[in-house]
DNA sequence: GTCAGTGCAAAAGATTTGCATGCGA
DNA sequence: TCGCATGCAAATCTTTTGCACTGAC
């Protein structure tokens, strides 16, 4: 499963394991609750230091909303490119993909002499169920948006 | 120049003539800095509460992109809204804006149920003069690129 | 004269790091 | 066995806050 240099261990196939198959956006602090369940003996900072490993090996993403704390997922190269809408209300995040603005976007880095390698586009607003006022857990998400 | 309820006192006269005078994207860092060449009697923490005094009042806007500390820069009720590409290698930012783009996130979100009341939309590559191997200062920002 | 605004230092929250120890190769 | 990985606590970094004091109205 990491074979990309990585020594084997315990805590961080435990830490892989609970991160790939829980998937989504979870927090640092999410992950190390996630994975004290399977394995007590895992401490905070190899949470932080394989999640860095991870991130560095090109295994997983990390992405920072505007509520302070990184969140990882796993990478792009496993799933496909996303960007996501955010619920200002219940938190629920939509992940969705449009060829349509990644052309835009690298249309307009071109025009302004860039070359991107990566971008965040991330949209804040309300989400229907909100708005009709349903309370409750946020709907379980449903993979990318293709839009 | 800041009649919006808040009581003026010399250390906000201060950082908002410097903030306001130097524009573009500002760590409060910076600012602090700044504003001590002016008025040594400036306490950090003061800094922080107007910045946030500011974004509260609609007169500032922050940014946080990913060097992990929040930037400020003068609000888009005074400048038009614009989103940012950023050189990797020499840290240039250059705002633009493009209708076409807008338009495109409205409908997305539209599709996906979501009224939104905000975005971010950052771009991160590599510049035409980092690439041309060009030393130096990054040229000055040359304002809203339309697009 | 009041009370909001300020400075300083301490607190907080997120993340990183030093160091002695443990465990995989 | 050897050295990287780990746990724990302490250190960092950025931002916030408590508190006594100052200055604006």
């Amino acid at each position: 499963m990491k074979e990309r240099g990585l020594k084997t261990t315990a805590q961080r196939d435990d830490i892989a394991r609970v991160f790939f198959s829980e998937g989504g956006h979870r927090s640092v602090e999410e992950l190390y609750a996630a994975v004290k369940k399977v394995n007590a003996r895992v401490g905070y900072a190899t949470v932080y230091r394989t999640l860095k490993l991870l991130k560095e090996t090109g295994l997983a993403a990390e992405r920072r909303f505007d509520d302070g704390q990184a969140r990882y997922e796993p990478s792009e190269e496993r799933a496909q490119h996303h960007d996501h809408i955010i619920c200002e209300r219940c938190g629920k995040i939509v992940e969705f993909n449009s060829e349509e603005l990644e052309r835009q976007q690298e249309r307009i880095a071109r025009f302004l002499g860039f070359v991107v390698s990566r971008h965040r586009m991330e949209l804040y607003g309300i989400c229907s169920d909100c708005r009709e006022g349903k309370r409750g857990a946020p709907a379980k998400p449903r993979g990318i948006q293709q839009l």
